[in-house]
DNA sequence: ACGTTGACGTCAG
DNA sequence: TCTGACGCCAACG
C-alpha cells in the first residue's frame, strides 16, 4: 500500500452516497494534482480488502463510467450509482449539476 | 534502470 | 459536437 493510493482512498472515502467526482478533481483533492491515470489505477488495484472504498462513486470527467475491470463491470457501477440515486441520461452520462460532489458538503441530499 | 500501460484530462482541428 | 493527438504519472514487467 502506497502513500499515494492511501491518500487517493481516504478522500474517496469522504464521498457522500449518491455524488460522484471525477478522477482528474479527485487527484487534486488527495493532494496529487495533474494524476488522473494514476487514480485510475489505483482504484483497479481495489479489492474486497478495502470494503469501505466507494470506488463507483468515480467516473470521468464527461460524466461517464469509464471501467473495463472485469471485476467491477461499468453495469454493476451504474446499478451502485443508480441505486444510491444518481441517473444517466440518454448517453450514459451522469449531471455534474445535480450530481457532483461538493467537497465541502458532507450531508447526503 | 527503462519502456509500456491505463477505470484520465485538455485542446486543436 | 466529435475525434484524435498529446501530456500526465504510478505500477508493472
Amino acid at each position: 500500500m502506497t502513500e499515494f493510493q492511501q491518500a487517493i482512498y481516504r478522500v474517496v472515502r469522504r464521498i457522500p452516497p449518491g455524488r460522484v467526482i471525477n478522477y482528474g478533481r479527485l487527484a487534486l483533492l488527495a493532494g496529487y494534482p495533474g494524476h488522473a491515470r494514476a487514480v485510475g489505477n489505483a482504484l483497479h488495484m481495489l479489492d474486497e480488502i478495502y470494503p469501505d472504498v466507494p470506488w463507483w462513486r468515480v467516473i470521468n470527467r464527461a460524466g461517464q463510467i469509464s471501467t473495463r475491470c472485469p471485476q467491477h463491470t461499468m453495469t454493476e457501477q451504474r446499478t451502485r450509482l443508480e441505486a444510491e440515486g444518481v441517473s444517466f441520461n440518454a448517453k450514459g452520462q451522469a449531471d455534474w449539476a445535480r450530481f457532483g460532489w461538493l467537497e465541502n458538503e458532507d450531508v447526503t441530499p
